[in-house]
DNA sequence: TATTCTAACTAACAAGTGTTAGTTAGCAGC
DNA sequence: GCTGCTAACTAACACTTGTTAGTTAGAATA
């Protein structure tokens, strides 16, 4: 009974790199079977609809981050510290899926059901986000600057890596992870 | 003879604001033209194509990052100072048209014979964004890491500028452009 | 051997796509 | 009052879109 789901999980897989290379609505579902080697009408025996597709590769992602951020928040550590953690939950994620990334960043708008719920992760990610920020600042960790500023500077970085990461694969996860946090909170001047 | 143009700019500016909110391929002339209270075929008396109207939001926001920064290439300033004035031009150009950034980072590929010439103007901005970098290293005012991954992690900020400066009018760019410099440069660590 | 499952196929549909052709109403300049 | 321009219109085109229906060949199961 498709215990490993492995054709919908190929397509969803081809989808993804399609939908990175010309953004979901560019891709047609005959693209989608060509580079799967079938007929479009043959996909329709793996999932149920183009949109399908799109949620499968958004809210799962959308999901990590939050599952992410939560165990980051609850964590008992400084403000700093906590920030490094946001940044490794990043790179990690977008090292293991850089495709979906660019959906999750470009194509969320044509979620259609699961929009509102799409929001609803995002806008809490980002409350959880500032809300360490602050506490930062308020424990004199973090310079006393707009929060907002900082959390918008700090996560335009982060949500842009899976631009970066598939062509610095000589890179590894850890080593960028700890380049980043110290080009994102210690700066660049000498 | 359509020396001021205002129709077909009435139009671009139109798209401009649909592209940014569904993206190029998503917005149908249809959809265009319902938002200009008009007939799509009606359209076509003041552009040509659909193409056209990317080509003409892209091509000159591209031109303008060129000319931005061929005069802060050859301008006689310390590399701190010269990344001073890559915030500026970009806070400077977002502010202006927020919405035309939106094409300019996402539906640049739709772009089809003016694709190659894009690409070089955006190379050759890295190229000499990635430049100031490694002088700035050289000559000591910036720490010694990846230049690249600096240069990512400020172009990330600047080219997501689009996605924020509409939320934040009561800032005023000038103040904008100093906090990020601010945030960018000399981190947030206390 | 007979049956069911898997994963492909062909053919087709209704709706939507960008675009063209030809027309028309209003207005400016001669 | 005629001419020509502007900017809209209706109607239609050829093609593409996501999706459905029905079929088929091969492998696994009974």
């Amino acid at each position: 009974m498709n215990t490993e789901g492995t054709r919908r999980d190929e397509i969803i897989h081809t989808a993804t790199k399609l939908f990175k290379e010309k953004g979901y609505s560019a891709v047609t579902m005959r693209d989608l079977a060509t580079a799967m080697g079938m007929k479009a009408a043959s996909l329709y025996n793996h999932i149920n609809s183009k949109q399908e597709i799109l949620k499968a590769i958004i809210i799962s992602l959308a999901e990590e981050f939050t599952q992410g951020m939560d165990a980051i928040k609850k964590s008992d550590q400084t403000a700093i510290e906590k920030l490094n953690l946001i940044v490794e939950l990043h790179v990690d994620i977008t090292t293991k899926n850089p495709y979906g990334m660019a959906s999750l960043n470009n194509d969320w708008m044509h979620l259609e059901a699961q929009l509102d719920y799409y929001l609803g992760l995002r806008e809490r990610y980002e409350q959880d986000f500032v809300a360490i920020i602050k506490n930062g600042i308020s424990s004199n960790e973090i310079v006393d600057t707009n929060p907002e500023v900082v959390m918008f500077s700090i996560l335009s970085t982060l949500r842009s890596l899976y631009l970066w990461i598939p062509k610095k694969e000589e890179i590894n996860p850890k080593a960028l992870a700890q380049n980043l946090s110290d080009v994102l909170i210690y700066g660049i001047n000498k």
